[in-house]
DNA sequence: AACACGTGGTT
DNA sequence: TAACCAAGTGT
Protein backbone atom coordinates (compact mmCIF):
# COMPACT_ATOMS: atom_id res chain seq x y z
CA UNK A 1 0.00 0.00 0.00
CA UNK A 2 1.43 3.67 -1.32
CA UNK A 3 -0.14 5.34 1.52
CA UNK A 4 1.63 3.17 4.67
CA UNK A 5 4.70 3.66 2.80
CA UNK A 6 4.86 7.19 3.05
CA UNK A 7 3.32 7.54 6.30
CA UNK A 8 6.06 5.22 7.68
CA UNK A 9 8.51 7.11 6.14
CA UNK A 10 7.12 10.69 7.38
CA UNK A 11 6.56 8.99 10.81
CA UNK A 12 10.54 8.41 10.53
CA UNK A 13 11.72 11.60 8.62
CA UNK A 14 9.66 14.83 8.90
CA UNK A 15 10.98 17.52 10.54
CA UNK A 16 10.28 18.95 13.84
CA UNK A 17 7.85 22.14 13.45
CA UNK A 18 5.80 24.01 15.41
CA UNK A 19 2.53 23.56 13.82
CA UNK A 20 2.89 19.80 13.94
CA UNK A 21 2.80 20.29 17.61
CA UNK A 22 -0.46 21.31 17.87
CA UNK A 23 -4.09 20.14 17.02
CA UNK A 24 -5.65 23.60 17.14
CA UNK A 25 -6.94 23.82 13.97
CA UNK A 26 -6.81 28.22 15.01
CA UNK A 27 -2.98 27.74 14.74
CA UNK A 28 -3.25 24.85 11.46
CA UNK A 29 -4.65 27.46 9.49
CA UNK A 30 -2.46 29.80 10.17
CA UNK A 31 0.19 28.04 9.30
CA UNK A 32 -1.13 27.03 6.16
CA UNK A 33 -2.20 30.40 5.06
CA UNK A 34 1.78 31.76 5.56
CA UNK A 35 3.11 29.26 3.77
CA UNK A 36 0.83 29.50 0.98
CA UNK A 37 3.29 29.30 -1.90
CA UNK A 38 5.91 29.85 0.12
CA UNK A 39 9.15 28.03 1.82
CA UNK A 40 8.80 26.59 5.55
CA UNK A 41 12.14 28.46 6.35
CA UNK A 42 11.02 32.03 5.33
CA UNK A 43 7.31 31.19 6.89
CA UNK A 44 8.70 29.89 10.40
CA UNK A 45 9.05 33.16 11.99
CA UNK A 46 6.13 34.63 11.39
CA UNK A 47 4.07 31.56 12.49
CA UNK A 48 5.77 32.18 15.48
CA UNK A 49 5.16 35.64 15.67
CA UNK A 50 1.30 35.46 15.04
CA UNK A 51 0.63 32.82 17.25
CA UNK A 52 2.17 35.16 19.59
CA UNK A 53 0.62 37.92 19.20
CA UNK A 54 -2.53 36.47 18.24
CA UNK A 55 -2.91 33.77 21.00
CA UNK A 56 -6.64 33.21 19.66
CA UNK A 57 -8.88 33.51 16.60
CA UNK A 58 -10.42 36.81 18.78
CA UNK A 59 -7.35 38.45 19.00
CA UNK A 60 -6.86 37.98 15.23
CA UNK A 61 -10.34 39.56 14.82
CA UNK A 62 -9.90 42.53 17.27
CA UNK A 63 -6.41 43.57 16.08
CA UNK A 64 -6.06 46.75 13.66
CA UNK A 65 -5.99 45.92 9.88
CA UNK A 66 -2.81 47.86 9.80
CA UNK A 67 -1.00 45.98 12.63
CA UNK A 68 -1.85 42.62 11.11
CA UNK A 69 -0.22 44.14 7.88
CA UNK A 70 2.68 45.06 9.59
CA UNK A 71 3.21 41.59 11.17
CA UNK A 72 3.04 40.18 7.64
CA UNK A 73 5.36 43.27 6.22
CA UNK A 74 7.77 41.48 3.88
CA UNK A 75 5.87 38.19 3.17
CA UNK A 76 4.73 39.31 0.47
CA UNK A 77 1.00 38.39 -0.80
CA UNK A 78 -0.31 40.94 1.24
CA UNK A 79 -3.88 40.41 0.44
CA UNK A 80 -3.54 36.78 2.60
CA UNK A 81 -3.42 38.94 5.85
CA UNK A 82 -6.30 40.93 5.06
CA UNK A 83 -8.85 37.58 4.04
CA UNK A 84 -7.02 36.34 7.19
CA UNK A 85 -8.07 39.16 9.10
CA UNK A 86 -11.40 39.08 7.86
CA UNK A 87 -11.80 35.32 7.91
CA UNK A 88 -11.04 35.39 11.80
CA UNK A 89 -13.64 38.30 12.27
CA UNK A 90 -15.98 36.20 10.34
CA UNK A 91 -15.44 33.52 12.86
CA UNK A 92 -15.10 35.36 15.99
CA UNK A 93 -18.20 37.53 14.73
CA UNK A 94 -20.73 35.25 12.98
CA UNK A 95 -19.92 31.69 14.01
CA UNK A 96 -18.89 32.82 17.68
CA UNK A 97 -15.90 31.96 17.76
CA UNK A 98 -16.55 28.23 16.64
CA UNK A 99 -13.78 27.10 13.95
CA UNK A 100 -15.28 25.58 11.08
CA UNK A 101 -14.99 21.82 10.84
CA UNK A 102 -15.57 20.47 7.63
CA UNK A 103 -13.98 20.85 4.02
CA UNK A 104 -17.39 22.93 2.84
CA UNK A 105 -17.54 24.88 5.84
CA UNK A 106 -13.40 25.76 5.89
CA UNK A 107 -13.90 26.70 2.12
CA UNK A 108 -16.27 30.26 3.31
CA UNK A 109 -13.51 31.56 4.45
CA UNK A 110 -11.35 34.25 2.79
CA UNK A 111 -8.31 33.15 1.59
CA UNK A 112 -8.96 29.23 2.12
CA UNK A 113 -9.28 27.83 -1.41
CA UNK A 114 -9.48 23.78 -2.13
CA UNK A 115 -6.05 22.72 -1.05
CA UNK A 116 -6.12 25.25 2.37
CA UNK A 117 -9.42 23.43 3.35
CA UNK A 118 -8.36 20.30 2.38
CA UNK A 119 -5.04 20.71 4.66
CA UNK A 120 -7.13 21.67 7.49
CA UNK A 121 -10.13 19.66 7.51
CA UNK A 122 -7.35 16.53 7.09
CA UNK A 123 -4.68 17.63 9.55
CA UNK A 124 -6.79 19.15 12.27
CA UNK A 125 -10.28 17.11 11.99
CA UNK A 126 -9.60 13.87 10.70
CA UNK A 127 -11.60 14.34 7.40
CA UNK A 128 -10.64 12.29 3.88
CA UNK A 129 -9.51 15.35 1.50
CA UNK A 130 -6.49 14.68 -0.07
CA UNK A 131 -4.59 18.28 -0.44
CA UNK A 132 -2.63 18.74 -4.00
CA UNK A 133 -0.07 21.43 -3.42
CA UNK A 134 3.35 21.60 -6.10
CA UNK A 135 4.56 18.92 -3.79
CA UNK A 136 2.17 16.47 -4.51
CA UNK A 137 1.71 17.79 -8.06
CA UNK A 138 5.60 16.98 -8.66
CA UNK A 139 5.30 13.94 -6.87
CA UNK A 140 2.44 12.18 -8.49
CA UNK A 141 3.65 13.40 -12.08
CA UNK A 142 6.43 11.63 -11.80
CA UNK A 143 5.85 8.70 -10.08
CA UNK A 144 3.09 8.05 -12.69
CA UNK A 145 4.96 10.16 -15.39
CA UNK A 146 1.59 11.83 -15.93
CA UNK A 147 2.12 14.48 -19.32
CA UNK A 148 -0.94 16.28 -18.40
CA UNK A 149 0.01 20.06 -17.80
CA UNK A 150 -0.59 20.45 -14.10
CA UNK A 151 -2.20 23.84 -14.36
CA UNK A 152 -4.45 22.92 -16.68
CA UNK A 153 -7.64 22.21 -15.95
CA UNK A 154 -7.52 18.61 -16.96
CA UNK A 155 -4.31 18.50 -15.05
CA UNK A 156 -5.99 20.24 -11.67
CA UNK A 157 -9.30 17.35 -12.39
CA UNK A 158 -6.83 14.39 -12.92
CA UNK A 159 -3.91 15.13 -10.19
CA UNK A 160 -6.94 15.76 -7.75
CA UNK A 161 -9.09 12.49 -8.00
CA UNK A 162 -5.56 10.46 -8.14
CA UNK A 163 -4.59 12.19 -4.97
CA UNK A 164 -8.23 11.09 -3.42
CA UNK A 165 -7.91 7.50 -4.93
CA UNK A 166 -4.27 7.32 -2.75
CA UNK A 167 -5.59 8.57 0.45
CA UNK A 168 -5.17 6.84 3.99
CA UNK A 169 -8.50 5.92 5.51
CA UNK A 170 -7.20 6.29 8.60
CA UNK A 171 -4.91 9.07 8.50
CA UNK A 172 -5.92 11.15 6.02
CA UNK A 173 -3.84 14.16 7.67
CA UNK A 174 -0.77 12.30 7.98
CA UNK A 175 -1.42 10.88 4.10
CA UNK A 176 -1.45 14.51 3.04
CA UNK A 177 1.94 15.69 4.79
CA UNK A 178 3.74 13.12 4.39
CA UNK A 179 3.22 13.56 0.48
CA UNK A 180 4.26 17.21 0.85
CA UNK A 181 7.02 16.26 2.98
CA UNK A 182 8.36 13.91 0.92
CA UNK A 183 7.95 16.52 -2.43
CA UNK A 184 10.14 19.19 -0.24
CA UNK A 185 12.82 16.94 0.83
CA UNK A 186 12.88 14.19 -1.26
CA UNK A 187 11.21 14.76 -5.04
CA UNK A 188 12.30 17.71 -4.82
CA UNK A 189 13.03 20.36 -8.37
CA UNK A 190 15.81 19.71 -9.36
CA UNK A 191 18.04 17.30 -7.61
CA UNK A 192 15.48 14.48 -6.40
CA UNK A 193 16.70 12.30 -3.82
CA UNK A 194 15.47 9.24 -5.66
CA UNK A 195 18.15 6.89 -3.93
CA UNK A 196 16.25 7.87 -0.53
CA UNK A 197 13.12 7.36 -1.08
CA UNK A 198 9.98 5.24 0.10
CA UNK A 199 8.41 4.69 -3.34
CA UNK A 200 11.81 4.39 -5.31
CA UNK A 201 10.76 0.66 -6.45
CA UNK A 202 7.64 2.14 -7.94
CA UNK A 203 8.37 5.69 -9.01
CA UNK A 204 8.40 5.46 -13.07
CA UNK A 205 10.33 8.54 -13.67
CA UNK A 206 13.11 7.29 -11.66
CA UNK A 207 13.01 3.98 -13.71
CA UNK A 208 13.48 6.02 -16.88
CA UNK A 209 15.46 8.88 -15.63
CA UNK A 210 12.46 11.21 -16.84
CA UNK A 211 12.56 13.12 -13.21
CA UNK A 212 13.26 16.06 -14.68
CA UNK A 213 10.61 16.31 -17.26
CA UNK A 214 8.08 16.84 -13.86
CA UNK A 215 5.93 18.05 -13.78
CA UNK A 216 4.26 19.54 -16.97
CA UNK A 217 3.46 22.88 -16.72
CA UNK A 218 2.08 25.33 -19.37
CA UNK A 219 1.94 29.27 -19.68
CA UNK A 220 5.36 31.12 -18.28
CA UNK A 221 4.34 34.85 -16.97
CA UNK A 222 5.60 37.38 -18.78
CA UNK A 223 7.20 40.21 -16.59
CA UNK A 224 6.59 43.99 -17.57
CA UNK A 225 8.56 46.99 -16.54
CA UNK A 226 6.73 50.05 -14.71
CA UNK A 227 8.83 53.22 -13.61
CA UNK A 228 7.97 54.51 -10.47
CA UNK A 229 9.50 57.68 -9.27
CA UNK A 230 9.03 58.08 -5.41
CA UNK A 231 9.23 61.64 -4.04
CA UNK A 232 10.70 61.25 -0.48
CA UNK A 233 9.66 64.26 1.07
CA UNK A 234 11.04 65.64 4.03
CA UNK A 235 9.85 68.51 6.35
CA UNK A 236 10.98 69.17 10.07
CA UNK A 237 12.49 65.29 10.60
CA UNK A 238 9.39 63.81 8.83
CA UNK A 239 8.48 61.72 5.68
CA UNK A 240 5.45 62.06 3.80
CA UNK A 241 3.83 58.60 3.52
CA UNK A 242 0.12 57.93 1.56
CA UNK A 243 -1.32 54.57 1.56
CA UNK A 244 -1.58 52.46 -1.82
CA UNK A 245 -5.03 51.71 -3.24
CA UNK A 246 -6.34 48.90 -1.79
CA UNK A 247 -6.47 47.46 -5.46
CA UNK A 248 -3.36 45.84 -7.38
CA UNK A 249 0.29 45.87 -6.35
CA UNK A 250 1.26 46.51 -2.37
CA UNK A 251 -2.79 47.10 -1.61
CA UNK A 252 -3.24 48.90 1.31
CA UNK A 253 0.24 49.51 2.10
CA UNK A 254 2.28 52.68 3.17
CA UNK A 255 4.82 54.21 0.56
CA UNK A 256 6.17 58.08 -0.46
CA UNK A 257 4.29 59.75 -3.07
CA UNK A 258 4.41 57.95 -6.26
CA UNK A 259 4.73 58.98 -10.14
CA UNK A 260 4.48 56.41 -12.30
CA UNK A 261 5.81 57.08 -15.93
CA UNK A 262 6.20 55.06 -18.98
CA UNK A 263 9.78 55.43 -19.14
CA UNK A 264 13.18 56.41 -17.16
CA UNK A 265 12.81 60.12 -16.01
CA UNK A 266 16.27 61.02 -15.70
CA UNK A 267 15.03 65.30 -15.48
CA UNK A 268 13.29 66.32 -12.24
CA UNK A 269 12.06 68.46 -14.63
CA UNK A 270 9.58 66.35 -16.40
CA UNK A 271 8.07 65.13 -12.73
CA UNK A 272 7.23 68.84 -11.83
CA UNK A 273 4.10 68.90 -13.80
CA UNK A 274 2.64 65.99 -12.13
CA UNK A 275 4.05 66.70 -8.74
CA UNK A 276 0.99 66.69 -5.98
CA UNK A 277 -0.72 69.99 -5.56
CA UNK A 278 0.87 70.42 -2.12
CA UNK A 279 4.31 70.72 -3.35
CA UNK A 280 5.04 73.67 -4.65
CA UNK A 281 8.49 73.84 -6.91
CA UNK A 282 9.44 77.15 -5.41
CA UNK A 283 9.60 75.62 -1.84
CA UNK A 284 11.95 72.46 -2.34
CA UNK A 285 15.35 71.46 -2.65
CA UNK A 286 16.08 68.31 -4.90
CA UNK A 287 18.94 65.80 -3.49
CA UNK A 288 20.70 63.72 -6.03
CA UNK A 289 17.90 60.46 -6.58
CA UNK A 290 18.98 57.11 -6.45
CA UNK A 291 17.66 54.12 -8.68
CA UNK A 292 16.55 50.17 -7.54
CA UNK A 293 15.21 47.14 -9.47
CA UNK A 294 12.65 45.57 -7.93
CA UNK A 295 11.95 42.32 -9.14
CA UNK A 296 8.18 40.59 -8.62
CA UNK A 297 7.16 37.16 -9.80
CA UNK A 298 5.27 39.10 -12.75
CA UNK A 299 6.63 42.71 -12.97
CA UNK A 300 10.20 44.69 -13.03
CA UNK A 301 9.80 47.92 -10.76
CA UNK A 302 12.16 50.55 -12.10
CA UNK A 303 12.07 52.43 -8.88
CA UNK A 304 13.87 55.86 -8.88
CA UNK A 305 13.85 57.55 -5.46
CA UNK A 306 14.23 61.70 -5.35
CA UNK A 307 14.86 63.04 -2.24
CA UNK A 308 13.01 66.62 -1.47
CA UNK A 309 13.34 68.57 1.11
CA UNK A 310 10.08 70.68 1.91
CA UNK A 311 10.13 74.27 3.38
CA UNK A 312 6.69 75.11 3.89
CA UNK A 313 3.49 72.32 4.71
CA UNK A 314 0.23 73.35 5.07
CA UNK A 315 -2.13 71.67 8.37
CA UNK A 316 -4.18 69.64 6.16
CA UNK A 317 -0.40 67.88 4.22
CA UNK A 318 0.95 67.44 8.05
CA UNK A 319 -1.18 64.46 8.72
CA UNK A 320 0.85 62.47 6.36
CA UNK A 321 4.32 63.37 7.65
CA UNK A 322 5.72 60.48 9.92
CA UNK A 323 8.58 60.27 12.79
CA UNK A 324 10.96 57.71 12.39
CA UNK A 325 9.31 55.81 15.18
CA UNK A 326 5.96 56.24 13.41
CA UNK A 327 7.25 55.12 9.71
CA UNK A 328 8.84 52.00 11.97
CA UNK A 329 4.74 51.24 12.61
CA UNK A 330 3.45 51.80 9.01
CA UNK A 331 2.96 48.31 6.94
CA UNK A 332 5.48 49.03 4.49
CA UNK A 333 6.21 46.76 0.87
CA UNK A 334 9.75 45.67 0.82
CA UNK A 335 10.64 48.12 -1.46
CA UNK A 336 9.98 50.66 0.70
CA UNK A 337 11.48 48.82 3.68
CA UNK A 338 15.12 48.30 1.30
CA UNK A 339 15.14 51.66 0.88
CA UNK A 340 15.02 53.29 4.17
CA UNK A 341 17.76 50.34 4.85
CA UNK A 342 20.14 51.13 2.45
CA UNK A 343 18.93 55.27 2.81
CA UNK A 344 18.98 55.95 6.52
CA UNK A 345 17.40 59.67 6.12
CA UNK A 346 17.17 60.38 10.05
CA UNK A 347 20.53 60.60 11.10
CA UNK A 348 21.48 59.18 14.86
C1' DA B 1 -9.77 30.75 -18.01
C1' DA B 2 -5.84 33.39 -17.74
C1' DC B 3 -3.76 36.45 -14.97
C1' DA B 4 -2.58 39.26 -10.79
C1' DC B 5 -0.59 38.85 -6.60
C1' DG B 6 5.64 39.20 -3.30
C1' DT B 7 9.66 37.70 -1.67
C1' DG B 8 13.88 35.30 -1.50
C1' DG B 9 16.55 30.95 -2.26
C1' DT B 10 18.65 28.07 -5.80
C1' DT B 11 20.63 26.89 -10.02
C1' DT C 1 22.12 35.78 -14.50
C1' DA C 2 17.71 35.06 -15.80
C1' DA C 3 14.57 31.63 -14.72
C1' DC C 4 12.43 28.75 -11.76
C1' DC C 5 9.75 27.95 -7.93
C1' DA C 6 7.67 27.64 -2.73
C1' DA C 7 2.15 24.04 2.01
C1' DG C 8 -2.42 28.88 -3.71
C1' DT C 9 -6.41 32.17 -3.92
C1' DG C 10 -9.39 35.51 -6.08
C1' DT C 11 -11.31 37.44 -10.03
Amino acid sequence: MLSSKIIEWYHQNKRNLPWRETSNPYFIWLSEVILQQTRVDQGLEYYLRFIEAYPTVFDLAGAHQEEVLRNWQGLGYYSRARNLHAAAQYIANELNGNFPSTFTELKKMKGVGDYTAAAISSIAFGEKKAVVDGNVYRVLSRLFEIDTPINSNKGIKKFSNLADSLIDNKRPGDYNQAMMELGATICKPKKPLCPECPLAAECQSLKNQTQQNYPVKINKTKVRDRYFNYLVVENESKIFFQKRPQKGIWAGLFEFPLIETDKVVEDFQLLVKNLPDWIKPKDIAIGIPSSKIHLLSHQRINARFWPIDLAKVDNQTRINFFTEDEIEQLPKHQLIVNYLNDNPIFKT
